[in-house]
DNA sequence: CATGAATGAGGGTTCATTCAT
DNA sequence: AATGAATGAACCCTCATTCAT
């Protein structure tokens, strides 16, 4: 199975011209959220999803060609919220270190509280596309670079290890089910970050 | 599942006194680890552990009542393995609190280095079941405990942050694909765990 | 798709160790002609086979791990029985140039006549997989050969013609849904034949 | 499909008065020939063709009832062609048996040579509606008649004879994957078929 | 106890056909 | 008339689990 076919699995089915066909699309990933949330991957069939989505499983399969490409959709869609979210708290001028870092991380708290148990399937209950991975990949190293233009070192790996702690630490209280308490939970990040960056510099 | 208890379901069939049925159930629990890391969850079939086992599907069921009991087993000794270096690790005297931190940093990524991909499959690709969800919380309740007994303020929050920052990091270290170099990530994660219990104390 | 894989996905998945096994295997393939001469090939679906053969899908599986690999099986068995048939009718010693015709004639028309319906479904109405012309081409090249040894002029062509002509008539003459009267067809085909060799020599 | 007949299944949905609806129709019919040419029968989906056509599937089930209806119009063109050369072929006057015969096979091979593959797809890979195959068998009668009318004995068997080798072989050549020489193919049937035809008179 | 053949519900996916726009 | 979105029965196939030997 060549690079090509993969992408092409991947990629939703048809760009649709009728404005029906895009109300579709759109109630297709909501009904794809909804269903993976609740019953999770594997028992996330297609046919719940259709069904979910009040449409016959026909239909879904014209506008994503395979279950994967609906969850690739949902990542994406995931990602792109995060990227504008984040991108919108820190450019907020501030001018202290720890206004910035605490605004990211109340930013990433809020899109992944959304909803959680979605986010669990997402990201660690499905098999997850190489090429899908490798977007995940960018996007952090997009995200180290942005930190690391805004530290006096520059240093790369320290941007590298902050950008890794507050993913870790939002993904985590995304994934437990006893979470902490969300305000709490930003302070002590905050404090956390902030306390490692002062440190560094 | 309706007759059945989930205790029932998830408990080993029998308490196997004879060595050779010991030995048996070890070896399932062996080639489940290498079936698992090699083909993931779903495509990990009790076939395939049977047959890399050695033996007959049949008899892998007269030690395991069903699929999830092998999975809950495998966990289980991660637990345990994980429970056991940790104590260790920090009971090995020693004035420091930054000693103690690396060395708690130390053993947990090396207890979960060693096999990635079969840490990857119990903790984020699989359908984890209720009961075990229930262990592994009250296990990081322990690890709580035990850290906010160490701490002058005894302040359990701040434990569990601590806790919960460590676990996270290394959970992150080993699903990464392009993993940070071992080395520096521990003394990173010192650091910031140290940095941030000076912090409070 | 390597030829690996080709090879792999046409040849039964397994030597049956228990005489049960082989007996079963040889019911999937009686329900399989049965079926599909029957249905046809399309419309000769695997639980249809089983359900016939008195075995859940799942066996059939067991045992072929795909449709056209029972298709592939009940070729080969054509073809063994085809093979098998004129070489005892033509190497049974006779001097006259039309016996041994008539008989070959004779030998093709039988096996081909115990089921026509079969027959059209594995040679005409399904998808024949390369590596199956490929050896039903090697098999009509060897009748070439064979035929072309008998011949005083030793032409390949003309023995290529022969060999053809018997082989489209009695295919023709099964696939008629109106048959010519059998005896009748063989006295003619030998005609046809005999005298064509005849002016040939 | 109850209520409606096979009649009304199998012909064209409405006789179509206005030019541009009859050129759809033949495009359709185009279309057709080259997606079942190209994919075969199965793969041959109503959407592919209505597509290759430069239509909407609407549009094509505006013209022809179902898919099968389809099949049906293409193999009675080939019908006409094939009778309309053969009528060319054969009564463009010559004293000559084996003239006219050699006329005969050239143009039949002439009109299969055209499109194997869309031969095969019509005639062997597809399932033949019933209706189809009387209407294929009464050509075949009207064939029969005409030898019959040509030959000094008038004897019908032989006749049928004759039309059921050309026939066989022509389609045996085009179903062939490694044909034979086309000019040496016409030659030997025109002598096999000649010479039979000089013995029975 | 062991074996491995048998089971069958259920999954993802296709495609001829219909129908609202 | 034309469009193309929608339908859903049916297909091939998998795999956890059972049970006769």
């Amino acid at each position: 199975m060549p690079a090509k076919t993969l992408e092409k699995r991947l990629r939703p089915r048809k760009k649709p011209r009728q404005t029906r066909a895009l109300a579709t699309q759109a109630r297709i990933l909501d009904a794809a959220r909804r269903v993976f949330a609740k019953h999770g991957y594997a028992a996330g069939t297609t046919n719940r999803i259709a069904d979910e989505a009040g449409i016959s499983v026909g239909s879904l399969y014209q506008y994503y060609p395979n279950k994967d490409s609906i969850l690739t959709a949902l990542v994406r869609d995931h990602i792109e919220e995060g990227t504008r979210e984040l991108l919108a708290a820190t450019s907020a001028a501030g001018p202290g270190l720890e206004a910035v870092v605490r605004r990211a991380v109340t930013a990433l708290v809020e899109v992944h509280a959304a909803d959680r148990r979605l986010h669990r399937v997402l990201f660690e209950e499905s098999p997850r596309a190489a090429s899908l991975r490798a977007e995940l990949a960018r996007l952090e190293e997009s995200a180290v670079a942005l930190v690391a233009a805004r530290l006096p070192s520059g240093d790369e790996l320290t941007a590298r290890i902050v950008v890794t702690t507050i993913e870790s630490l939002v993904h985590r209280l995304v994934a437990s089910d006893r979470p902490l308490d969300t305000g709490r939970f930003v302070d002590e990040t905050t404090r956390l970050v902030a306390g490692y960056l002062a440190s560094r510099s």
